[in-house]
DNA sequence: CAGGCTTTGTTTATCTGCGGCACAAAGTGA
DNA sequence: TCACTTTGTGCCGCAGATAAACAAAGCCTG
């Protein structure tokens, strides 16, 4: 008698074989855009036989599409070419932040289709009033969406706290604590919706999800598969992709960088310890330490982009401050996680020029090797077309290319 | 035409699924131990009649072996038990540390059944010589292993430094610099065996097979499948564990955590920057601390220890504060990582029961929300029965566990 | 102690998904 | 027009899992 306890995956057979090459001719289609059923035999090793019959079944449950002939030119028969549908399954995302809730509906091939954001004040306010306010907006675009005729496999909520299981176990900035997110939301969805069938519904840190939303979505960075990213909003929020995959730890908390230690007898965070990043580079310190407003909130940042576009001297020190204490501790993030790039994110994106050089400068510094310096410019602003909601969408559309076959099955029924 | 870089797992056929099923059988009988057919059909969810042709297969390659009948003591014909076979493939674990070198040959079932170790100053020592000498050792084992009827599948080459692609980029301790180890090895290896087949050589840092020999050999820590493995030799090494696989990075040098930073202004490393943890929690920042001698190398741990035991101030302040630093840089990783335990190794066993409280205070207070103090005791002493050479052995055989079809067909060959 | 019950392990037939091959279809080029 | 090339689709065979039946080898009970 040993250890019981290492997890053994489930048994293959012949479904399971299916199941995959399934998924795997899919993603091809969507990979490469436009493709034919030849062409997809030789780029994932099957048999143009085995293809045909995957494709039949892709077809048969909308997930790709055909289109003409391929006019090539060069010599043979032209092959029928193959897209990911256009309509059928979508992903519905979800984003509820501090000021403005944004939901978005993507499509199998990764277009934004619909989106709805509007501006609210959520602090304070129930949660259950801000989900069921937010389940109308989600409601509404899912509207949109079969009108264009796509059909949600499934919702995913973003919120900017600590989230797992299904619930948010705290999200400061909302003032929440142990809200049972997924339940609720799926509750308020389904009384707007009853004639529907109920969604699954699953939920994400919102720094997670515009994690995702880089990696599946951003522009220029299509060859960064690992990376640290960091979004810079009233706290300082951190997530890690590697290798194509969102770690999210053992619970689900991974990424938490914001109350890294910058220096232990710093300022007294208000998550009891002292001298957290957030209060070195989170938004509130940075316009403290420029002399502006702190309680301008978004608009603040752009105000403090305007000043150093200026040059302004006390606006540039006290961005040069924050990016140096950033890059104390994003370099210890990359000591211990090894990506290629690291991605600054919100709020960061607008002061990315007068932030770079000083992160850049302790990166390397600090980063062990003068690996930092050897990879080339790996300090990169993320790319605006990520956002948290696209994100959220993009995880249901994930999990359909992932498994086309189950969603097939759940459709069914 | 989209981004055609999202890398396609290979497709499935008949051969993966026998592949699967047959690694998912044989880890079965290695995690239970004692099983028969019946047992395992129901355990991994596969027909008897499946689970006996797989058996016969692997009892055909000698991975596993037939015992007497299970005399119950219940109703029905009794079971023929099953075992990992105690000969055949086994894994060959080699450790070139900076005194010493240590060979482990591990069987399937992973018990250590071979055991190497010299102590020798590898400091300033080419770095072929030493490759040499430790191949010596391998062959040493090799043959002793050759006695006991096991067959080395693989080497694994486990050294202090920044390992990638089968060659150290830079091991400060040793003094090396871009050595290609596998390739000097496995030559060295070659010249010593000329009669026997070249075995494929693998390497990576010593903290990671340390790591790995805390998840697969380690005791007490059965249920940890993702913790946080550091250790306190010369410099820190550390290394990162997420449900049940290490986390090596993009470039294979994840857990680098003896240059994360304590103060950014604190004393010079000798990396080049400032403050980082290595020059207040490493062996010789803890020894000047507490007055000792710091040339005495390891012996001096125990000096420290038996000062502590003592309850001579002196010593009791300098872990006290080494502590007090690593926690705070712990808890900046466990933010990041989200690990269910941290487990402290190395030199830092000696002494645990001095540094652990302030190691658990930081945790305490500086853990994002409280999750720290929920989970119950989380700061655990590494296992002594993990050391880096068993689970350099352990990486050979966790292979041909997870592939033994691989293993055979290269034996046939 | 004989017969029933239970559980194990093997045998046989069946099913299904992929590989291989041949072939019709649909283009280019001389 | 004919040779050549490439695509997509039948058709057959193979292999591996399932399902069901069966022999083997122990308990339990009257």
């Amino acid at each position: 008698m040993k250890n019981h306890l290492t997890p053994l995956e489930p048994k293959a057979d012949k479904a399971t074989v299916r199941r995959h090459n399934l998924s795997l001719v899919l993603r091809a289609v969507h990979d490469v855009g436009e493709a034919t059923r030849a062409g997809i035999a030789a780029h994932v090793g099957l048999t143009r036989a085995a293809v045909s019959s995957l494709v039949e079944q892709l077809l048969e449950h909308g997930f790709v599409s055909e289109g003409g002939k391929t006019s090539s030119g060069q010599a043979g028969r032209p092959g029928t070419v193959l897209k990911v549908a256009r309509s059928g399954p979508a992903g519905l995302g979800v984003e509820i932040n501090i000021d403005y809730i944004a939901v978005c509906v993507v499509d199998l091939a990764g277009t934004d289709r619909v989106r709805v954001v509007e501006h609210v004040d959520n602090r304070g306010v129930a949660p259950s009033e801000v989900l069921a306010h937010a389940a109308g907006l989600a409601a509404r675009a899912a509207g949109s969406a079969a009108e264009q005729d796509l059909l949600p496999a499934g919702v995913h909520v973003a919120l900017p706290g600590l989230v797992t299981g299904g619930s948010v176990r705290q999200a400061p900035n909302l003032g929440w604590q142990r809200v049972a997110v997924e339940g609720l939301f799926a509750q308020a969805l389904l009384a707007l919706r009853p004639a529907h069938r109920a969604l699954p519904v699953s939920s994400d840190n919102e720094a997670n999800a515009a994690a995702l939303a880089e990696l599946w979505f951003g522009a220029g960075t299509e060859g960064v598969r690992s990376f640290l990213y960091l979004t810079g909003e009233i706290g300082v929020g951190g997530a890690l992709v590697l290798k194509g995959d969102l770690l999210r730890g053992a619970h689900g908390f991974a990424g938490e960088i914001g109350h890294m230690v910058v220096d232990p007898e710093g300022p007294l965070c208000r998550c009891g310890a002292r001298g957290c990043l957030e209060q070195y580079a989170g938004q509130a310190a940075l316009l403290r330490a420029a002399g502006i407003d702190a309680d301008a909130g978004v608009p603040g940042v752009f105000e403090l982009g305007r000043r150093a576009r200026r040059g302004e001297p006390a606006a540039l020190a006290a961005i040069e401050r924050a990016g140096r204490q950033l890059g104390v501790v994003v370099s210890g993030a990359v000591n211990l996680f090894d990506p290629d790039a690291v991605m600054l994110g919100g709020a960061y994106r607008e002061l990315m020029d007068w932030l770079a050089p000083a992160v850049e400068r302790e990166l390397a510094l600090r980063v062990v090797s003068g690996l930092w310096t050897e990879g080339g410019k790996r300090l990169r602003a993320a790319s605006p077309l990520g956002d948290a909601a696209r994100g959220a969408a993009g995880v249901i559309v994930r999990e359909v290319l992932e498994d086309p076959a189950a969603y097939a099955e759940r459709a069914a029924r």
